[in-house]
DNA sequence: AAACTATTCAATAAATTTATTGAATAGATG
DNA sequence: CATCTATTCAATAAATTTATTGAATAGTTT
């Protein structure tokens, strides 16, 4: 679930999906076996490299529909999350139709905390990149005035929730996004790729 | 699954379950208990009988992404399908869509042939019903000139093909709906309800 | 209290599932 | 052929899951 998460934003190697997940080579290529299996995955050789992505947009959809579901049933989660939210970090988050109207009326600067190899990929476009490690010391290239929209990879990832907490300590105007860059993929909303 | 699938159309008592599902009546009250725990159904207690349903959309719409993925992952189930209604009733089917649009033109007749006590809890609008057992002895009921939709309770649900082979064989212009009513409702199209 | 519906209990039965690793191997590149 | 990435193999380890039934019990109505 961890990878199939992980793949909802595009193509990883198995050396960067053994990296996000914290598994050894060996395992993530067993896992990743098991995935092509069952036809969740499919590869993409470039050279020694083989990139793995989701072989259709139906296994993020049933991902997603049973990972809301869970959250749905289990309020204990959805309580935790929101708790936690709101003890750590004192704020709501917004959602992708909000971002649309936002970034429609012109007043918002959309802020991706991924990694950089995973902006790359994909991000929202218009959206500037700013890694979670490197935004206290990079402030400066972020407007005071404007509001700021940080996201990450989905609802759990605290990455953003991070960023909002550092922006508004630092007096800026901030909030995150509710769920992630797989979910406005998913809808087809537009996306900017960075080629190299 | 069978029971969730089942609970798509609306709500049943224990007994109705087991009929339906092929279980005794304690076998399907051992699954039920299972769905409560997990939150997937609710009950509704009147007089003697308990009636069950889906605590929510979600439960619907995570069964059916999951449906779906598999069907769509595994070529054999769908080539199944297929090969099953082109060899043995040569029709192809009508899509949830197609079937508003017959609709709105006026010039359609929507036949749904699952159990009467089914067609009362809830079916699409204006459609009319008559149980696939005993389609053959009732056929004066229906139009020879206007298109006949038939439908029952999903895609893999054979009571509208064999209502569309029955209809075909007759001389009445036929064909049935891709999907099944759990769909139809799900969309929030309109549907009746037969109060009793 | 009888009749009815549904749940619970206790027991039986069958069947792998899931995760992980180190070492060897495969496949591609230059 | 050396180097790099990824897969495969063989083994280890831990942990219940899933389905079913007959009999007893619970809860509601008349």
């Amino acid at each position: 679930m961890e990878i199939i998460e992980l793949l909802g934003q595009g193509e990883f190697s198995v050396e960067q999906i053994a990296e996000q997940t914290n598994l050894t080579i060996a395992n993530a290529s067993q896992h990743l076996q098991v995935l092509k299996q069952g036809q969740l995955v499919d590869i993409n050789r470039q050279g020694n490299f083989i990139f793995y992505r989701l072989s259709n947009d139906n296994v993020f959809k049933a991902w997603k529909a049973l990972r809301e579901l869970g959250v749905e049933r289990i309020e204990a989660v959805e309580k935790v999350v929101k708790e936690f939210r709101k003890s750590k970090f004192d704020f709501q988050s917004v959602t992708i139709d909000e971002l649309i109207e936002k970034i429609d009326s012109g007043k918002v600067t959309v802020l991706d905390v991924r990694p950089e190899s995973e902006y790359r990929q994909g991000h929202i476009a218009s959206a500037i990149s700013i890694p979670i490690g490197e935004l206290s010391k990079r402030l400066k290239e972020l407007p005071k005035r404007t509001e700021i929209i940080a996201y990450c990879r989905g609802p759990f990832c605290v990455y953003a929730d991070e960023a909002v907490s550092i922006l508004l300590k630092a007096g800026y105007k901030a909030n995150r996004l509710n769920e992630g860059f797989p979910d406005w993929k998913l809808e087809n909303l537009p996306v900017d790729v960075s080629i190299s």
